[in-house]
DNA sequence: ACAGTCCGTAAACGCTGTTCACAACATCGC
DNA sequence: GCGATGTTGTGAACAGCGTTTACGGACTGT
C-alpha cells in the first residue's frame, strides 16, 4: 500500500513536529506558553505557516487535547497489560492508580483536558470526554467482574433515559472491540454505579492536582487509597 | 474617625473600579479577556496606570481570586442565615447546595479559584484555599451536630500530623469567631471526616462545572442530591 | 510656599494571533 | 516534458498584549 507522496509524508512529519512542540511548551510552561510563534520558532518556520495545518490556535489546542486523551488512554492500556486479565480487582486498581499517577505528573495537561469550562454549548463535551473513554476501558472490567448494584428504584428517575443511551452505547463500543458482555451484566444499575465510580475518582484526583486540600497534606496517597478501597468495596469488587 | 485624605478615598474608589471591571471581564469572557488594556479602557485611563495599584497583571489576578473566595463565603453565610441554627442537617445541606449553585452559575470564577495548577511551590496553597474557609464554616456545623466518626486506626498514619495541625487551627479559628467547641467534639477522626466530606463535595461540583460526565446528562442535580444524601448519612447527620 | 509623593500619560519595547499576497516548489494529467 | 494546479512558507501588515520609563501635574504635609 502506498505511503502517499513525498509531500504527504513531509506534511505528516511537520504536523507531528508541531504537535510535539506544542505539547512540550504546554508541559514546561503552561497553556499561555503555547503560542504559534514559539512553536514556529522552534521548528524554524514562521507563525503564518502553521495556518497551513490548523485553522487557528484554538484548533491546534483542540487537537492537543485529543492527543492528551489518546496518550493517557494508551498509558492506561499499558498499566493493564501488566495485570492478569482475570484479576478484575487488580485491573480496576491499576487503571485508577494509573490515572492518578498520570494526572499528578501532568498537571498542565490534566487542566487542559479535565478542567476547562465549556464554552461551546453546541459541541457536546460528553462525546469526547475522557470519562467516556475511561468507562469504555474500566467499564469493561467492572462489568466483567460483576458489580453489586443498588436497586433500580434508587436511580434518579431523570437519569434513566441518559443511562439507557449510555449503556447501549457502551455495549456497542465493547462489541466493536470484540468484547462480549451479557445483557444482564450491564444493566441500568451497573451503568449508574460506573457513573458514580467515575465521579468519585475524578473528584479525588482533581482536588489533588489543584491543591484544594483545606490544609497542607504531606502525603495524599493514603487518602486516595482509602477512597479507592471504599470504592471497590462499595461495588463489590474487594476481597 | 477620619476617612483619610480625599486622595486615599479616590484611590480606594479606583481600586474598587479596577477590581469590579476585571471581574466583569472574567465572568463575561473568561480569563484571557482580563487584560490591563481592557480594564483601563473601560475606566477611561491607560494600562500603565494600573501599575500604581498592582505590581503586575498576575498580582491583580491573585486579588481577583481572593475577591471571589470572599464573595462566595459571604454568599454561603447568607444561605445559612435562612436556616435555623439548631438544624444542623439543614445548615450543612444549605451550604453544600449553595456551593454547587454558585459554582454552576460562575464557571469562570470557579475555574480561576478552584482549578488552577499550582505553580509556586513556596506559596502554600492550602493557607488560602477555599476548602479551608469552607470547613471553617461547615466544620463548625458538622462539629456541633456531632459526627459519626471512623475508628482512629482507620486514619492513615501519615495524615495524623497534618490533621492534628488542621484540627487545632480549626479550633483556633472557631474560638476567634466566638464559637466554643468541646475538645471531644472535634477530635482527629472528626477532622478526618470533614476532610473527606470536602473531597467528595469538591469532586462532584468540579466534575459538573467542567462537564466531565462520561455521557450527556440531562439533569445532574439528582446525582448531586444523591451524593449529598450519602454524605450526610455517612457522617451521621441524616434523619 | 516648598518638597515629596502620588497618579496618569505617552512613548517605547518585545511579544501575541491573524490575514493577505507573493514566490517557489511539488504534483498531476495530458 | 510541459503547463496547470495545488501546496508550502514567507514577509509585511494589522490590531492587540504586558511592561517599563521619564515626565508633568495634582495632592499632601510641614
Amino acid at each position: 500500500m502506498t505511503q502517499g507522496t513525498r509531500r504527504d509524508r513531509a506534511r505528516a512529519d511537520t504536523d507531528r513536529d508541531i504537535r510535539r512542540q506544542a505539547r512540550a511548551l504546554l508541559i514546561s510552561d503552561g497553556p499561555q506558553a503555547v503560542t504559534l510563534r514559539a512553536i514556529a520558532r522552534e521548528l524554524g518556520i514562521t507563525a503564518p505557516a502553521l495556518y497551513r495545518y490548523y485553522a487557528s490556535r484554538e484548533d491546534l489546542i483542540e487537537h492537543l487535547r485529543a492527543d492528551v486523551c489518546a496518550d493517557l488512554g494508551g498509558d492506561l492500556d499499558q498499566d493493564l497489560a501488566d495485570v492478569a486479565e482475570s484479576d478484575h480487582l487488580a485491573q480496576v486498581l491499576a487503571v485508577c492508580r494509573g490515572f492518578r499517577r498520570w494526572a499528578l505528573a501532568h498537571p498542565q495537561e490534566f487542566t487542559l483536558v479535565f478542567a476547562t469550562p465549556p464554552h461551546d454549548p453546541r459541541k457536546d463535551p460528553a462525546r469526547d470526554s475522557f470519562g467516556r473513554i475511561f468507562l469504555g476501558v474500566a467499564g469493561r472490567i467492572l462489568a466483567a467482574g460483576g458489580l453489586v448494584t443498588p436497586p433500580e428504584q434508587d436511580i434518579p428517575a431523570t437519569l434513566v433515559k441518559d443511562l439507557t443511551v449510555f449503556r447501549s452505547d457502551l455495549l456497542d463500543t465493547m462489541a466493536a472491540a470484540g468484547v462480549s458482555i451479557a445483557d444482564s451484566r450491564l444493566g441500568l444499575a451497573t451503568a449508574y454505579v460506573m457513573l458514580r465510580f467515575w465521579v468519585r475518582l475524578y473528584g479525588q484526583v482533581a482536588l489533588e492536582v489543584f491543591g484544594q486540600f483545606p490544609f497542607p497534606v504531606t502525603d495524599a496517597e493514603p487518602i486516595f487509597e482509602s477512597m479507592l478501597a471504599d470504592l471497590v468495596r462499595e461495588v463489590g469488587l474487594s476481597d
